[in-house]
Order: C-alpha cells, then sequence, then structure tokens
DNA sequence: ATTGACATAGTACTTTGGTACTAGCCATAA
DNA sequence: TTATGGCTAGTACCAAAGTACTATGTCAAT
C-alpha cells in the first residue's frame, strides 16, 4: 500500500521538481497538487491523500492555516510542512496548528521520502537543528512552583491549569464535564491552599513559572 | 555500514527485550549496554557509538543530566530517549539538554527500528502526541503581544501591568491615586482592544510574553 | 478656537467569581 | 468495618468584575 502525497506549492516547478525527486520512491504515490491552500482544502477533501506536503508561503489561504483546517476536520491526515523559512516562530506556529512536521527544501529526495515515512507512520519529524531552536523556546518550569502545585490533587492541578488559559468557570466546568458549582469549590480550595485571593493570581503563578 | 547503539537503563530485563527486540534489524548493531548514568558516559567514551538509547529514570546519574553530558562532550552521537514517562516537562527538559528524539517504551521493535534511524540521520524525532503537547508549551510571540500591548494608551498599559500583579480594582485604583469606576471604564477599554474576556485573560498575555 | 484623544468619574445594571456551609458517592487504607 | 481523602453538587449569600452609557476637564495638534 503506497503512500498518497498531495502537494501544495504556489511554484508549479518547485511541485514538478518534487515529482521528479520522489519518482523513485515505490512506497509512495503522489496522488494531486494544489497551488494554494484554498486549492489544497478542496483537494484533500477529494482525494484523501495519506500526507500533504505544504509549503508555507502562498497566495489566497497561507500554509499555516491550510494546515489547521485540513488538520481540524481530516486528523488523521497528517501534514508536513516543506519550506525555505527557517524561524522558529513559523514552525511552533505551524506544529500548533497540526503539522505534524517541518522539513527544509534543500533536503534531498531520500531524505524527504524518509520523512514523509516518519509522519505516516505518526511521528513527529523536523530537522534537528530547526526543532532544537523550537525547543529552546519553551520555558524551564521552577521548582518553586512544582513544588506549589503538587500540594494540590489532580483535579485541582486540571483546574488550574484551565484557569492559566483564561477559562472562566463555565468552560472549565464543560470541559471538565462537571458543574460550575464544583468547579468554584475546588477554586476555593485552591486559592485556600496556594494562599492566593483569586483565579488571576492563579493563572499569574502557572504563567510565569510554567 | 551498521548505526552502533548503545543501550542504557537501570533494568536488566530491558535490555534484554532490547535486544531481542532489535535482533532482527539488520541495519543496526548493540555495541553495549549501561544500567546508569554515569556508566553509560564511560560506554560512550569507550565505544563511541552513533546512538545511545537513554532511559530517564536511573540510579547514580539520570538520563537527562547523562543526556547533556555525553551531547556536549560528543556532539554527533545522538541520543534517543526511551521511557514510559509522559511528561511535557521531562520531554522537553531532556530536549534541550540535546537529546534528539523521544520515544514510549511500548514502541514495536519496527518504529524503534524506524527512530533510531531517524535520529541517526539528524533528525528529531518525537512521538506526536507527546510532541504536541511540548510544543503547546512554546509561548507565543511578538505578533500578539508586544503590538497588541503599544496599542494601549500609556495608562491602560500601566493598569495591564498592575492587572498582571494579581491586584484588583481597589488596589489598582489607589495605587494609581484614582476611582475604582475609572479603573473599571479603563479595563472595559483594554478587554474590547485587545479582543479578550476578562482580567484573568489580560495577566496571562503579560506574564506569558512579558 | 476647535477637534480629538485621553483620563477621570459617575449611575445603573448584569454577570462572574468567591465563601461558607452541607452532603452524598467512591475508592482505598487502616 | 470504619475512616479518610478526593470529587461531586447543592443552597444561600456577598463581593468583585465587567458593561453601557453620560459627562467633565486637560492637553496637544490642527
Amino acid at each position: 500500500m503506497k503512500i498518497r502525497i498531495l502537494l501544495v506549492d504556489d511554484h508549479s516547478f518547485i511541485r514538478r521538481a518534487l515529482r521528479i525527486s520522489l519518482a523513485d520512491e515505490t512506497s509512495l504515490e503522489i496522488v494531486g497538487e494544489a497551488a494554494n491552500g484554498q486549492l489544497a482544502i478542496e483537494q484533500v477533501e477529494l482525494l484523501k491523500p495519506d500526507v500533504v506536503l505544504m509549503d508555507i508561503q502562498m497566495p489566497h489561504l497561507d500554509g499555516v492555516e491550510a494546515t489547521k483546517q485540513i488538520c481540524d476536520r481530516f486528523p488523521n491526515i497528517k501534514v508536513l510542512i516543506l519550506t525555505v523559512d527557517e524561524t522558529e516562530e513559523y514552525v511552533s506556529h505551524a506544529l500548533k496548528h497540526g503539522a505534524s512536521g517541518y522539513i527544509l527544501k534543500n533536503t534531498s529526495p531520500e531524505e524527504l521520502s524518509f520523512a514523509i515515512q516518519a509522519v505516516y507512520r505518526g511521528y513527529m519529524h523536523l530537522d534537528l537543528n530547526l526543532g532544537r531552536r523550537v525547543i529552546a523556546r519553551i520555558p524551564e518550569v521552577s521548582e518553586v512552583s512544582t513544588v506549589d502545585f503538587d500540594k494540590l490533587t489532580p483535579r485541582e492541578q486540571q483546574i488550574v491549569k484551565l484557569i492559566a488559559t483564561g477559562a472562566n468557570n463555565e468552560e472549565i466546568a464543560s470541559q471538565l464535564y462537571i458543574s460550575a458549582r464544583t468547579v468554584k469549590n475546588h477554586i476555593t480550595n485552591i486559592l485556600s491552599q496556594l494562599n492566593l485571593r483569586n483565579r488571576t493570581q492563579i493563572a499569574i503563578l502557572v504563567t510565569s513559572n510554567f
């Protein structure tokens, strides 16, 4: 069973180059192409590919937004970002929106094929240096906060995390399938245990110490 | 040329299981084992493996610290973390210290071999769900915070900062020598300009992007 | 001189958040 | 078995936050 690929790039010569690069790979098959995000979504609906090779900079609908829509609607279709853009912001942005991997356009055909295999198998696959720069942006956990928070019960910790997303009691309640009353009870307990006075202080504590 | 592997885990039966799992893989070869971080470093010096399969929880010297020392001293040796622990903190921590990938112990032999190939080839390779949770910890940058906040008037920015200290309206009012009503007015304006719904979200935005 | 942005403060109102209790359910440990 | 801790949910109440207006004074720019 071949891995079915959709190529998305606004430059036709790049699509052609990719076709040629991947022509020798017997394990995969290019089933379609699209020249922008909007067309990519249409092709995805039509073809249900296994993997989408996605450029970022495109007219009409950019790669990040297209990725988001594809991943939201077809969670088992993997998107592999293929671009020249190396800034960490773009990378983490694309990954947050559902991309499974991110590789550079100067990658060899063999490595490209390998990357496709990796995301198809359900892994996150990144260029190592790029990946390290992305990871470097993750704030460190401080022992102070960890110690504070692990006094709390698992449920309380869960609520703390949701408070730190900016959710109100109703939203927390519906996400946890409990009533808003219960959420309030938990929050009262959390506040007294952490010696805080309101949810904003909880959010600050969580956010600033991650 | 086979990929030369060093196994590091404090449980000998896990090392044995890994040996058996990987026995059929002709592309790689297990050249050594170590039962803790300290021994792992010694073995690395001695054997110069291509890839180290590293457990996290170990006596004497844990996997993260061992990873750090190995990667610092031998930058071309890849470390693939193999563990049951799924918390994002551990993952990002290990990756920051030089690990190239992170997979779970319930991975099949075939997938394990694939992961080894991936890190050997110089990619970052993560379990997808785990990777997404790690990526989710990356704070969103500039476009949101910096640009957003300087749309606000100086007074509004001042109030935003005070909200981010956890102060309530009365406290803000008394610190600025204005009435709590005025504070409320400002906050209403701030919220609508930033498209947020409550002060907690303001605090989160400020704190996470200071 | 007038416009416009900003800061101030008010009334009146609604919504959300938080406290203080009681109480039932469930699992697990003593 | 009885405790115990954790999760649930309720009532009742009060405090804080937030909205939607109106209105005034200041100051800088036109």
